[in-house]
DNA sequence: GTCTTTTTTCATCAAGTGATGAAAAGGAAA
DNA sequence: TTTCCTTTTCATCACTTGATGAAAAAAGAC
């Protein structure tokens, strides 16, 4: 608490006098969510002690609530850092879609496309840390006690656009429909991400968690069709 | 450790001499197993304390510790009891279908239905643990740490049955198909079956997450027309 | 009743938990 | 150089954690 409101407001450089943000202080700061991030990705909020993510990050455990205050506001501000970024990578991609594409020839595939290939492409390009970010939100999305609202305050937005674009494809469908086959589409999408290596052992090498190419060749046409057959099963049998 | 050498080998009777366990003993076993249930599925393994399990089931600490050993132990016998359940009854639905059907006529939706219907079934007439239950298993499916382990331990050999009836029903399907296939059913099928209300505010009030009715009516045919498009996909283009 | 075994409770341990206040370190500003 | 502010470390607190051994209670066996 005391600790928190000492904090330098703005990140990159704060007022005129005293010494420079800029040297170390926040490059610690990212270093102590990088190592949060990935402990919070494999072990969950409370599998973590604030000393683990001290002795990872290779800085003293009082820095930690230096910079950020209470364990859970660590936790917040890991899940917060990237969320902004992903939420605007897959607004941007829909947007581009429903630019690039005139209305008559949008089609349930394309749409469902621009959702989710943004999350693989950062998942492939997007360095090691954003692997571990998304098996933190899978496992956020999972989780009973507080994972509804914690997934809601930062990704319902973009999921309501999703469903309204959906909608503009296929008027006569309803939302109960939609909403439902969301529900299966982030279920199998979260699952992929999180990269958690079941499958590789289950199909014997076969498959690997890590080839989103393959994912990205059977994911999206998986889930459009699923949507088709719900929303016809439901037009034709009202 | 010592604790755990001196319990009883076999569940209902043990032997001849002594208090017999029949009298409180076996059903104080089952009543700290439903609270750490009910715990470990709101806030998984971690999450939760002894004692709290103690507090929730309304015994002594150290009882837990005489009856399970470590805590890692008391989990294992939680994910362990419903576990064989859960198998027989699946095993149980895949063989009357196969019996049901001949091989002529079975589809890609009825080997599906087989599969999921009984978890459907039991988590509406099961009880209320088994609602618990599948939040657990929901939740160590998105652990990357030890999920995956456990997981492959108690439920592997039922998909792969999965797998090779579908692989009976469409011939010309590659496996890695049918197990990326398996692995987005898996993520619709956990999330949807742990009910974690998130649904209900998405939808603002169109679904409800306990309405398994609903669930049943589309992630059938939802899995399967995605299965179909996958295997069609790729016998087309190879 | 007495004996024998199991079940339950009590008191407690050693280690680890999140968190904090005070002091030290270090560079910019005067 | 001295002052001033920020960043980092140190030492520690009050509390919780999982776990255990010894003693007490319960209940059939004799």
């Amino acid at each position: 608490m005391t600790a928190a409101k000492t904090l330098p407001d703005a990140g990159p450089r704060s007022g005129g006098r005293g010494r420079p943000s800029k040297a170390k202080g926040l490059d610690l700061k990212e270093t102590i969510l990088d190592a949060a991030e990935g402990l919070f990705a494999r072990h969950g909020f409370y599998g973590v002690t604030t000393r683990q993510v001290a002795s990872e990050a290779g800085v003293d455990t009082a820095l930690i609530h230096y910079y950020f205050g209470a364990k859970r506001e660590l936790f917040d501000a890991v899940f917060l850092r990237r969320a902004e970024i992903l939420n605007q990578a897959r607004e941007a991609s829909m947007d581009a879609y429903v630019k690039a594409v005139p209305a008559a020839e949008m089609t349930v595939e394309g749409v469902i496309e621009a959702f989710i290939e943004p999350l693989l492409r950062i998942s492939q390009d997007g360095g090691p840390g954003w692997k571990s970010y998304f098996a933190l939100v899978a496992q956020v999305n999972n989780t009973p006690a507080w994972g509804g609202e914690t997934m809601a305050r930062f990704f319902d937005p973009v999921v309501h656009r999703l469903v309204e674009t959906l909608k503009s494809v296929r008027p006569q469908a309803e939302y109960r429909d939609l909403y439902w086959c969301y529900q299966f589409l982030t279920g199998s999408m979260m699952l992929t991400l999180s990269e958690t290596g079941r499958i590789d052992s289950l199909s014997e090498g076969e498959c690997h968690s890590s080839d989103l190419e393959a994912v990205r060749r059977r994911l999206f046409s998986y889930c459009a069709a699923g949507f088709e057959a719900v929303i016809a099963k439901a037009s034709s049998a009202p």
